[in-house]
DNA sequence: CGTCGATTTGAAATCTATCAACGATGGTGG
DNA sequence: CCACCATCGTTGATAGATTTCAAATCGACG
C-alpha cells in the first residue's frame, strides 16, 4: 500500500526513490488512535509531527460559549503541525473524528529529511501552503455563499481531496462525519446542515447511503457549488496556465 | 522612521545592525499605488515579492455574483507573496484599500536575504505563519460568534496589529476601512456592519470619530469579543507559558 | 451651492437557530 | 434472540438574526 503522503506528492511532484524511501523509513511506525480523542491541544509545543495515514481528524477551537468551531478537515497523508517550531506553540487543537492512524515524527528526523532532499522539502512546504490556501476558500466559503452551496463546495473539497490520496473514486466517497461535525465547520446548525443536504438531495446532485456519499454529475454539482479546484494546487500545468498580465 | 516589518519582526526576533541594514537596503524603493487598486491578480506568477509601507490593502476574492470576499487585511509591514514561487500562482487577488506605498523585492533579493541572514529567515517565516493563524482565527470568528463579537474581534485584531508597528495608540487608531469593506471580510451586509457598529458605540466599548476608532475600556472589549491574543504569536513568553501535557 | 460617496434609517422578506420530539440504527448485555 | 440504550438523523414550530431594497441624511470638496 503506498503512503498517502507520497501518493499526495507525487500528484504534483516527482519524487526519486531516495525521496521515497526517506519518507517511508520517517514514518514507519504508527499508533491507533479512538474517535474523538485529542492529538494536541492549544498552547502544546510538541517536538514532534504528527502524519494521518487513515481516518478523518480536524483542527479546531472551542468557544467560550462550548461550541466547537472546526477549521480545517485533516485527511490521511495530511501533517499536522509542520511549523509550530517557528510559531513557538500551537493555537488550535487537533482531534480525531473516528479512528485513526497516526505516525508520530520526530522533528529532529524531519529536518533531516528536508535537509537532505531538497524536493521532498519543496514538496513539504506546498503541502503546508495548499492547506493555507484552504483555509482561505473556506473564508470566501463561508462567508458570502448560501448554506447549500457551503456545503456543496465543502463535499467538492472532500471529493478532490480523497481522490488525491485514492480514498475517493471518480464520483464518490465515504465520509465518517458526522451532521454535527460538518456544522461545526460550516457555522450552521446540525439541523441546518441536514436540511441543506436534504435540499441537494432533492436536485439531485447529491446521494447518499449512510456514510457514502455520491455525486451522479461531478461537473454539475462544482458548478452549483462554484467550486473551481484552482485553489488546491494539484495540476502541475496551474504555472504555465497562468495569462500574462501587466498591471 | 523605522519600517514597519523591521518594527513588526523586532517586537518578536532580534534583529543584527546587518539583518536591519540588509532588509533595509532590499526595501529601499517604493511606488505609490491609488486607493482601490489591483496590486496581484488571481493566477499571477510574479518574480517580486510586495510589501505594504504604507496603507491598507487586502486579500479577496471575487464570486460568480458579483461579490467580493477579503479574506485578509494587508497593513503596513506585511509581505503578500513571499510563498508563491512554491505554489506556483496566487489564488487570490490583492487590491489597495487606501492610497499605498508598495515596496517590490525580487525575489532574487529575498532568497540571498533569507540565505544569507537565518535570523530574518526565521523570522519572515514566523510573519508567514502568523498570517496563517489570522486566517484561522477568522474562520473561527466568522463561524460561532454573533456579528457584534465579530465586528469587535476585527477591532481587537487591528489594535494588535497596528500598535505592532506603530501605528496605534494605546486604545485607538486611524482606521481607512468603509464599512462595506468590514462587511466584505465578516460576510455580513454593511447595513448591518452598520447597525453592529451602532450596537457597540452603544455598549461605550467602541467609540468613532471620522475614522479615529478608540476603545476605552480595551480589556473589557476583548473580553467581550472573546478575543485571545495569543493567535497573533506576539509575546516571545508564549513558549514557556504552555503547560506541559500528556496525551 | 451642488455633487458624490458613504453612512444611516425603515420596513419587509428571508434565512437560520433553537427547542422539542420522534425515528432509525447499531451495539451491548441478559 | 431480544430488550435496552446511546447516538445520530429527521421533522415541526417558533423566535431571532440578517438581507434586501429604498430612501434620507451627512460630510468632504470643488
Amino acid at each position: 500500500m503506498l503512503s498517502p503522503l507520497i501518493q499526495k506528492l507525487e500528484g504534483r511532484f516527482t519524487l526519486s526513490e531516495s525521496d521515497r524511501s526517506a519518507l517511508r523509513s520517517a514514518s514507519c511506525r504508527g499508533r491507533r488512535v479512538r474517535p474523538r480523542t485529542d492529538l494536541a491541544w492549544e498552547g502544546d509545543l510538541s517536538d514532534h509531527v504528527q502524519m494521518i495515514r487513515s481516518g478523518f481528524a480536524c483542527r479546531y477551537k472551542v468557544l467560550a460559549a462550548g461550541t466547537r468551531s472546526i477549521v480545517a478537515y485533516v485527511i490521511p497523508g495530511d501533517i499536522c503541525d509542520l511549523n509550530v517550531a517557528i510559531l513557538g506553540a500551537v493555537d488550535h487543537s487537533i482531534g480525531t473524528i473516528d479512528a485513526c492512524e497516526v505516525v508520530s515524527i520526530p522533528r529532529q528526523v524531519l529536518d533531516d529529511l528536508t535537509g537532505n532532499h531538497p524536493t521532498l522539502n519543496r514538496a513539504l512546504r506546498w503541502a503546508s501552503l495548499v492547506d493555507e490556501a484552504i483555509q482561505r476558500e473556506w473564508l470566501v466559503n463561508m462567508g458570502r455563499h448560501t448554506a447549500e452551496r457551503q456545503v456543496a463546495h465543502l463535499l467538492c473539497e472532500f471529493l478532490w481531496r480523497l481522490q488525491a490520496v485514492g480514498l475517493a473514486g471518480r464520483d464518490g466517497y465515504e465520509l465518517p462525519l458526522r451532521q454535527s461535525d460538518l456544522g461545526d465547520a460550516t457555522g450552521m446548525s446540525s439541523v441546518h446542515v441536514n436540511r441543506t443536504l436534504q435540499k441537494l438531495r432533492g436536485t439531485g446532485l447529491v446521494r447518499r447511503e449512510g456514510r457514502y456519499y455520491s455525486f451522479p454529475d461531478v461537473e454539475a454539482l462544482q458548478a452549483f457549488a462554484q467550486f473551481d479546484p484552482k485553489y488546491l494546487h494539484r495540476s502541475p500545468g496551474g504555472v504555465d496556465d497562468a495569462p500574462l498580465r501587466q498591471h
